[in-house]
DNA sequence: TACTTTAATCAGAGTCTCTTACTAGTTGCA
DNA sequence: TGCAACTAGTAAGAGACTCTGATTAAAGTA
């Protein structure tokens, strides 16, 4: 079977639940802002960094900003170091949602090692972060 | 780091990768249509089986099967064994993109191996493929 | 100061996907 | 047989996401 589908399966898997359970959770965000949400450094990020990481245009990330901001999930301020840049940070609200979020993985993870058995799933995070050297743009 | 990540990451990559490389070659295929494309069977597939496959909705399948058969790469026939059916089969056309996209990705399975190591990339497949069995919706 | 680059935004369009509602053909069962 | 329930597919419309191209403002540089 095709590598690509095997990856894409759990992973789509994965998505799927963690943002039902953060749906469910009360925080209303769609995927496009979520996967946005999640590249915010603690102490904030650029537009232009988290369209990068996200691998969307700076205008794509500017729109999901956008609505996130509207949502009260994240505010923007001027970056001290570039009067041209301001920072992306999550409020609050955001944070609220992140332990959902980790809760949901962990509770996947856990099953998923249950299933193929630990062994297998240490080897599984091994190759994959050995792939992410040659696969990740933004590394 | 986050393992929903490290699936996506190589996945993104793969299918960034073949796409390009199918667009090189002179197929004008969208990524969705591309996905529809993919679950094609070889004596044609039913629209609900396509749309639940790439897991879109019918509509959603409907509307990219429309423009896969414009651009010819599709047809739509009677289904023999069900007057309310139809199949869609993947025409000439559409046949002379799949070696292009297979050798692409050849190459790619190959330059992984070559990287994380042929044991490696085996216990990444073996894993992969028995997460599929509680990750894959349509199995 | 003038030129180049960078951060972000604006305007507009195209693509993808969904929900709701519908038509037509099939199947199960009294 | 005849009808209710189901299934395959389509239609209409809206919303979400993403892009290209152009613009403004601030830094950096010669």
């Amino acid at each position: 079977m095709n590598i690509g589908l095997l990856l894409y399966i759990p992973y789509r898997d994965l998505e799927n639940r963690i943002m039902a359970a953060v749906t469910e959770a009360g925080f209303d965000v769609t995927l496009a802002q979520a996967r946005v949400l999640q590249r915010i450094g603690a102490d904030g990020t650029r537009l232009t960094e988290l369209a990068e990481a996200a691998q969307v245009t700076k205008q794509t990330a500017g729109f999901l900003v956008d609505q996130l901001e509207k949502l009260g999930y994240v505010e923007r301020v001027p970056d001290p170091s570039d009067g041209r840049a301001r920072l992306v940070r999550v409020t609050e609200k955001a944070q609220g949602a992140m332990p959902v979020a980790a809760a949901e993985m962990a509770r996947i993870e856990a099953e998923w090692e249950r299933h193929i058995g630990k062994r297998r799933m240490t080897a599984l995070r091994e190759a994959l972060e050995k792939l992410g050297e040659i696969t990740d743009p933004y590394r």
